[in-house]
DNA sequence: CACTATACGGAACTATCGTTCCGCTTGTCA
DNA sequence: TGACAAGCGGAACGATAGTTCCGTATAGTG
């Protein structure tokens, strides 16, 4: 985006000279922008009002679009960090030695993530099982490969069903997740509820 | 909604004698709406723009609006068609001898009609496992009363876990159907992926 | 055939949202 | 401290969708 390196000129440094370093205001208002858009987007999902992002964080709609070009680059900003940091756990749980505990870590922490957080789970939900060589973002490319690593392992030491696909998983998944965020129950209940589905999906996913 | 009786007054029956008889044309409108509305909405589902389904029944959207109220009340009269035919096919199994199989068939048939019935799909989505004695409509609470009979029928024969609720059943079927839908998959291969889940659901609910 | 209650069509209205535009403000630097 | 590029706010715009309104058309009746 930024058009040239900010410092080092070959020409004198005149007031014509490359672009200035960025304001103090810029950096400050990015950061609350970031901040709410946490907040919003994690309470309400991607459907949450761009204005209501720019109203928590004190500022105008002009000054969130001078930062980020759509609504679709802030949502992917704070969504970007949550898979990553799936993902990088993910990677983590690729390495442990038992694989079924891997495998069941790996799923429940997805869920409660999605459960927990409504952006994320907005994103995995219309994410769906895209063809994964379709999906260009490369925090996603990570996830998908850690997960199925997991299910591969899990499924060589003959504890998962072996033939079932990360397809199937990452559907099954994603059901558990949107079925225990259902519109209409009271958010408390959900994780105790979600707990249980993936206690269920696991015994569904084991071998025999 | 008719005010009275269209026929047999006590008075003379001039011209300003109650309410004629339905016109031919509203007759035919409204018959071709419900067949457009079935159309779209099964496609589409909820979100289908209004003019799509007024376009396909060939009629102004005015015309539409003189025959129901709001959108709502058109996806209803769809929806409450295929809901009340679940609802007579549970209690159907409910009453067959064999309580696992039935139980089987009515998770199965649930599924398949979602995958297959994106209005359906919408329906049983935002309905989510809202307390069911809030609920008015009628023709939801027979499907709720035969699904609960049919999940305790399975659970006295020992064959499902008995610590599910009733609750906890719809959100794994809720879920299934909307990990089978997700976003992005083709249409095509939704049936057969949808078993696969159905099959992983079952051994999961099983008892020991 | 004439008359009128009924029904029709679709333009217009309202509301919501994402996005753009532009006049004003302010941080930075000489 | 003065000049000005960078940044800001928020009104206005355009798109989409549900709903209303009203002038026109017509089915049914005598």
């Amino acid at each position: 985006m930024a058009p040239a390196a900010p410092h080092q000129r070959t020409t004198a440094p005149t007031a014509r000279d490359g672009p200035r370093a960025e304001r103090a205001d810029a950096r400050r208002n990015r950061a609350a922008l970031l901040a709410a858009a946490e907040e919003v987007f994690s309470e309400q999902g991607i459907s949450a009002p761009i204005d209501e992002v720019a109203r928590r964080a004190g500022v105008g709609v002009g000054t969130l679009y001078r930062h980020f070009p759509t609504k679709e680059a802030l949502f992917e900003a704070i969504v970007a960090a949550r898979i990553e940091s799936l993902a990088t756990r993910a990677e983590q749980l690729a390495r442990e030695p038992d694989p079924a505990a891997a495998l069941l870590s790996h799923i429940s922490e997805v869920v409660a993530g999605a459960v927990a957080k409504k952006d994320l789970f907005d994103e995995l939900a219309r994410w769906g099982y895209e063809p994964i060589e379709r999906v260009h973002a490369e925090y996603k490319q990570r996830l998908w490969r850690a997960g199925e690593i997991l299910l591969r392992r899990a499924q060589q030491a003959g504890v998962v069903r072996p033939d079932l696909t990360q397809e199937d998983l990452t559907a099954m998944v994603l059901g558990t997740c949107e079925g225990a965020c259902c519109a209409l129950v009271d958010a408390a209940r959900r994780p105790e509820l979600s707990k249980r589905m993936v206690e269920v999906l696991w015994a569904g996913l084991q071998a025999r």
